[in-house]
RNA sequence: CGGGGCGUGGCUCAGCCUGGUAGAGCACCGCGUUCGGGACGCGGGGGUCGGAGGUUCAAAUCCUCUCGCCCCGACCA
């Protein structure tokens, strides 16, 4: 077995704060920046100081050596990029500000890469000419720069990044498929390896596009997105994407004594939101019709929802069929309804109505009159007006889920990685063609698949910690073991302490020896925050018993362990869930 | 991009309203005591108060501009 890492912590270049710096909110951000592992240059820019980026490493080795093993390649593509292949794709003018622009000394443009979908499609089209080639899976691992409208969190949602971006080139659909399993599957173990507890969601395509794809989150409280899960099948996905089944007619929320009467139109003077309009009229919001007005690229369309539901505007892209879908702003709701904003209504609008499902079953329902200060009662779908009815709300806790009807559960998420199946999307772009055994060109089928590095490590932290400070799953632990000498003035105790230090290392563990002469209150505290997973405290103490302390970091209390079977119980603490390989 | 807030020693912050010689805690250096959960005493070093301009006898403090950073919003009428 080869030697592990020994470092002396009166070596390391590793400053610990007792107190976080402001800008910190959350507690990955928080202890990272405590325990040394990072530094803030500009907003969302980070220096990576020696145990983050131990961390780092441990990440990316996982990611590397799973994608080695799936089958993928890897390569490095540049980092500043000319502005040609994003023009060519079409990606220059719609990726709007996030896209960091910048000229050379010649005037000519060129952008920091926010990814790598062009400068890949434009790579294999140069150097790939037949089926025969195929197919073929490019990854890398690489520093990435998206101007995010507000960085934060640290290095969960920096504006430099590392990521491993991998992108497969196929003939086939059904290749590009298994693929897009194969690296699924792939995925799964590396979260797995990493240690982190986490689900695969069916997620919306955003920005890259493509025709399907799966998110993968580790769960945590703090997370920022929402995921919808079965509370029984294997059901899951992103909120913004997650169906919601037709709902059974007659099952709705209007209660059916209700009296079909004619529509009314009613006064409500200033009245423009849900509960305003509810409390006045003293009807419950479910009976409500919401009338959203969108602008799209195919003119507005109005979208109606129940009172008390939200509406999901992925599905209403989808639903309309448009590429651009934005709430309408005063202007294009005047030219539409007639009215100010606050007070649209379906009876009687010339323009594509799409109603959720939930619409079709209310009666005596209240809706704007499209006109200023005014309603109507007496609403019934159907009668009054006419709408195309879909799923178009977002998914609540315990709507029912879509494959079994059981109720679905709201998590909390970090996205951590994204598989795409791409498609044509970039390849029919750029002209990028393969022949095949009929001698026809075609374009690629792609697909891509990414995973944040730091993310992850971030994530993992959020996902692992206590009051005191990080947890870190063994897999990412920048150290094995935490030596700490109770005493470096008594030496006996030192001499033990280096005896065990150069015995694990032999051995082959990672260990951070704190040799410094502090307080033992001082060490603990800092082995607590940077959350080795086992500490060995050596102490005149104990060791008239012939005996050293062994603490797991997520563990409670400490035992004494004769220092002959020290190695053993180390490697009995550090094989649970030990990775293969790891 | 809109609104709000903050820039004072390496870190966390007070001082600003009501102008008058720049402070505390932590960190750092020295000496001593202490030594298993962020010790204590004594001594010490370190800040053009983000920058520029203005008002004033006098500006960290008031005014203007500027830069940086942070928070909220920018979809639910």
């Amino acid at each position: 077995m080869p030697k592990g890492y020994a470092m002396r912590l009166t070596r390391m270049f590793l400053p610990t704060l007792k107190e976080s710096p402001a800008d910190a909110e959350v507690i990955s951000h928080r202890l990272m920046t405590r325990s040394g592992m990072i530094r803030k240059v500009a907003a969302g820019i980070y220096n990576l100081l020696p145990m983050g980026l131990r961390v780092i490493r441990n990440v990316e080795r996982i990611v590397r050596e799973e994608m080695t093993r799936s089958g993928a390649q890897e390569v490095s593509m540049p980092f500043v990029l000319p502005a040609e292949l994003w023009k060519e794709s079409g990606r220059w003018d719609v990726y709007g500000s996030e896209l960091l622009r910048v000229q050379d000394r010649h005037g000519r443009d060129f952008c920091l890469g926010p990814t790598h979908e062009e400068v890949v499609t434009d790579m294999v089209r140069r150097e790939v000419r037949s089926y025969r080639q195929l197919p073929l899976n490019l990854f890398q691992i690489q520093t990435k720069f998206r101007d995010e409208i507000r960085p934060r969190f640290g290095l969960m949602r920096g504006r430099e990044f590392v990521m491993k971006d991998a992108y497969s080139f196929h003939s086939t659909d059904e290749c590009a498929e298994r693929e897009y399993r194969n690296m699924y599957d792939t995925y799964m173990r590396i979260f797995e390896r990493c240690g982190l507890l986490f689900r695969a969601v069916e997620a919306e395509t955003g920005q890259i596009g493509g025709s399907f794809s799966h998110e993968f989150m580790v769960l945590a409280s703090t997370g920022e997105d929402a995921i919808a899960g079965c509370s029984s099948c294997p059901y899951a996905a992103n909120t913004e994407r997650a169906e919601i089944g037709e709902p059974v007619a007659g099952m709705g929320p209007s209660p059916p004594d209700v009296k079909e009467k004619a529509i009314e139109e009613v006064r409500t003077p200033g009245m423009k939101s849900v509960e305003e309009v509810s409390a006045f009229l003293k009807v419950p919001p479910a009976r409500l019709i919401k009338t959203l007005i969108y602008s799209t690229d195919k003119g507005p369309v109005a979208a109606l929802v129940a009172g008390d539901c939200e509406i999901n505007e992925a599905k209403l892209k989808r639903a309309v069929g448009t590429e651009t879908l934005a709430l309408a702003d005063e202007k294009a709701v005047g030219g539409a309804t007639g009215a100010p904003m606050g007070f649209a209504g379906p009876v009687g609008l010339r323009i594509p109505l799409y109603a959720d499902w939930a619409v079709r079953d209310i009666s005596g329902g209240v809706a704007g009159a499209n006109s200023a200060d005014a309603h109507i009662i007496n609403v019934a779908p159907g009668r009054d007006f006419k709408a195309r009815y879909g799923d178009l709300r977002a998914i609540r806790e315990g709507d029912p889920c879509p494959r079994c009807g059981s109720p679905i559960e709201i998590k909390r998420g970090i996205e951590v990685g994204h598989i795409f199946k791409l498609g044509a999307k970039y390849s029919a772009a750029m002209n990028s063609t393969f022949l095949d055994e009929n001698g026809g060109a075609r374009p690629f089928i792609m697909g891509c698949y990414g995973i944040g590095i730091g993310r992850t490590a971030a994530a993992a932290i959020e996902q692992n910690h206590d009051a005191e400070g990080i947890i870190w799953p063994r897999p990412l632990a920048p150290f094995d073991c935490h030596l700490v000498p109770v005493n470096v003035n008594d030496s006996e105790t030192v001499k033990a302490s280096e005896a065990v230090y150069s015995s694990l290392v032999e051995k082959g563990y990672d260990v951070l020896y704190d040799d410094r002469d502090e307080r033992a209150g001082v060490k603990f505290k800092d082995a607590d925050l940077i959350g080795v997973p086992v500490r060995i405290t050596v102490s005149s103490k104990t060791l008239k018993e012939g005996a050293v302390e062994v603490k797991e970091r997520k563990a409670e209390g400490a035992r004494l362990v004769k220092t002959e079977c020290l190695a053993e119980e180390v490697k009995k603490i550090l094989a649970v869930k030990c990775a293969p390989g790891g």
